[in-house]
DNA sequence: GCCAACGTTGGC
DNA sequence: GCCAACGTTGGC
């Protein structure tokens, strides 16, 4: 069992979409380093912690699960849609997606919180120039967030 | 809107 | 394989 911390922006997807709909396919992801973190590390079950992005106020918005392993993302063959991928094919797919499911809707942990615990001083989020929208997180910083939100 | 940082692309 | 140029991310 692994922990992770995914990256959405609010005004794409936010912590009440996810609770409205229950579970969401991660698709979209076009970095290979986030897409090899779903296709080969991620297993049902894994936590998730669901951060708002490129928003007012950046930060932990709640808590969600692995609610289904890797698989190709449908959107690199969607010719009209804006993750088209032309080099992409059903029999050698590029791209893949895990699913999410909703844990529960946490208070807002911001990120200038995260960065003034020590306990979370090594998070990944919180590296110079940090842009991967899927990361690592370890079992004490997963527990540390758990304990206050 | 700014800008630092990073990943990707493509010419050579 | 190198590396400059370009596009994107994301906090502020």
């Amino acid at each position: 069992m692994r922990y992770w911390l995914m990256k959405s922006e609010p005004s794409e997807f936010g912590i009440d979409d996810l609770v409205r709909d229950g579970f969401v396919p991660w698709f979209g992801v076009r970095n290979y380093q986030a897409r090899n973190f779903m296709r080969d590390q991620m297993k049902v079950g894994d936590g998730v912690l669901f951060y708002h992005s490129s928003c007012a106020e950046p930060g932990i918005a709640g808590i969600a699960e692995v609610a289904k392993a890797a698989y190709p993302d449908a959107s690199q063959f969607d010719t009209d849609g804006k993750y088209y991928d032309a080099k992409a094919t059903p029999d050698n797919p590029r791209w893949f997606n895990v699913d999410v499911r909703i844990v529960r809707k946490t208070r807002l942990l911001p990120l200038a919180e995260i960065r003034a615990c020590p306990e979370l001083a090594n998070m990944r989020i919180l590296a110079r120039g940090n842009r991967l929208s899927i990361t690592p997180v370890d079992p004490d910083e997963w527990n540390f967030i758990q304990a206050r939100l």
